[in-house]
DNA sequence: TTGAAAGCGCTAACAA
DNA sequence: TTGTTAGCGCTTTCAA
């Protein structure tokens, strides 16, 4: 066995103090000490606080992974997110963590860079590790996750997604109704030329939801995407501009482009400007996602509101019940209402 | 002891498989299950073969939190963060846990809120739960903090922070010598009545250091801040705006406004322009962060570029370097260059 | 209200 | 090259 002195890694060794030593420096037993340190209201007060007091001078730290493995509890739940980058997400699991320090468990976050195979991979990892619960976005993930999930009986809720048809736990907003939404408010204005600068679809359900939806909508009115103005592109603001660029390249500019988020929104918004195009006189633009990025800038972004932090919070506290009280998770529909700013209007022929 | 069918927490228990199983099934010992499992070369490339079958059928999956306890490594690496909103830390976690994936380490994260005493509790938590390393943001710490983090002989680095000399690992750029740059520029410009912006000090040495290094480097030059003309604010475009108004009670406007960051700065940047006041004819501005907010809106700001995801991946490199090699970390300058755009220029009187 | 003691699943020294 | 076995630090049953 390895020596205790090498257990603070790369650190000459002040050994941990471990409950035995604070069995013995308190003349109980470990037990006891275990109690203490579990609130178990059995302990008689004057014991439990002269264990505390040892413990204090002791400087004990309860060693997690000896708990784990005694207690089969982690107090550990994970995330696994497509990235932190671009704020997308990162207010979703902000607000998750806040929850979760709360009630005293902690969060193992892997990013998948929208990779659903690393993301199976960062699946299986964080449930070796013993988490109690899971958050995913969305519903896209390969069979072997969902497996995984099945096969390991971890509690896990899918964010940024609601689709009442498939089962998995969602807490979040249809994508799809949205898209609608967004269709509706511009066909609504008269606009019969539409694109769409959707963000990438492959691995993205989100933004394949968006996409087909749109497809869907405009159909009920007879209407389909104008092609030459129709692409995925990246979520990036130089992407946006480039992507106008590409439109008017193909061909006529159509009289609204539908942006799969607010950062391709305000490229596209921005080129326009730059080229003297009048928003939304001459072109509409809509983006998606009210990014704290189109807060303040003018003209208003027409948008759709993501209950960001809300997902994040309503997911967190439903799989702590789940863990504690036992429910098993409910999908549940969170609203994201169309924002309708300066940036729509009637198109001017 | 609680029953095995307890485990899987609010399901039906299909066990885990253990080593035992395997060993058993395998006809072989659990010593061999364990060499297999760890790369062992010893195990007769058969035998692993024949493991490794085992191992899929029974869908084994190693038990981290029993392994930890065996061996005293966790593989795991902590981070406490003032926030993940606002993305300003968010592109130095996500590069920081990318890096850590690939060395098969994973990230406990926790957010303190700016509040250095939740930041010691946090970080007392990761610490328990037997981190191997952690990644702290600047050098203000609570003592407690620092006395825990010596302790327990945890290896850690402070990014987005950069002085020699405090002798904590830092890896990171100088606030105030990015800051005082700032300063060079505007006074080079000839700028005199400079007023400042700076973000929420308390808690925050980052936005402390910018706001000092600005008032020494003044000095220099016999220079001081215009008092009506500076105040902290909070990291939001609403809040720039607002502060701007003030600046505009209080008194005449100075003919530059240093800004804690570039939020507070683009919140300046729409309220003069609504108010009709020209950028930077009337008013230089200047922002910090560089963030991907200002990346495309005109006139370009000038900014201090943050290397925030040269930092996240340095830090875990080293981090890394430290657990593995043993070597201890050693600080490191990044250097945070001024970017010139057009939001400062000499000013007309 | 407390203590004794049997594990939790794995690693690693040691023996073979 | 493999097996035996003694822990790692804690929880929890059972008995006192």
């Amino acid at each position: 066995m390895k020596k205790w002195h090498e257990v603070g890694v790369g650190e000459v060794g002040k050994r941990q103090a471990t409950q035995v030593d604070i069995a013995r420096k308190a003349g109980v037993s470990t037990a006891t000490v275990s109690r203490v340190l579990n609130r178990s209201p059995l302990v008689k007060p004057q014991v439990r606080e002269h264990v505390l007091a040892v413990m204090a001078e002791l400087k004990y730290y309860p060693h997690a992974a000896a708990r784990a493995l005694a207690s089969s509890r982690t107090y550990t739940i994970g995330a696994v997110i497509p990235t932190l980058n671009n704020s997308i997400f990162a207010a979703s699991v902000n607000s998750f963590e806040a929850r979760l320090q709360l009630a005293n468990y902690t969060l193992l976050v892997a990013v998948s860079n929208y990779d659903l195979t690393v993301e199976e991979v960062q699946l299986k990892r964080l449930i070796e590790r013993g988490v109690e619960g899971l958050l995913l976005i969305g519903n896209a993930h390969t069979d072997g996750a969902y497996r995984t999930l099945e096969d390991s009986g971890v509690v896990y809720a899918n964010i940024w997604a609601y689709d009442r048809k498939l089962r998995h736990p969602n807490i979040g907003f249809s994508n799809r109704k949205a898209a609608s939404a967004i269709v509706d408010h511009l066909v609504g204005l008269g606009h019969r030329r539409i694109g769409m600068l959707a963000g990438i679809t492959a691995g993205n359900d989100r933004a394949r939801d968006r996409m087909i939806a749109v497809r869907e909508q405009l159909a009920k009115y007879k209407l389909q995407l104008v092609g030459e103005a129709t692409m995925e592109v990246e979520y990036a603001i130089p992407a946006g501009r480039r992507a106008l660029a590409k439109v008017l390249e193909n061909g006529k500019l159509p009289t609204a482009l539908i942006c799969g988020n607010d950062v391709i929104a305000i490229g596209v918004l921005f080129e326009a400007q730059r080229r003297g195009i009048r928003v939304p006189q001459q072109l509409s633009i809509t983006g998606f996602d009210n990014m704290p990025l189109i807060q303040d800038i003018s003209p208003r972004m027409t948008t759709v509101n993501v209950p960001a932090q809300e997902m994040g919070e309503r997911a967190a506290t439903a799989i702590l019940s789940a863990i504690e009280e036992g429910n098993s998770i409910r999908s549940r529909e969170i609203k994201a209402s169309l924002i309708i700013g300066e940036t729509t209007a009637t198109p001017r022929h």
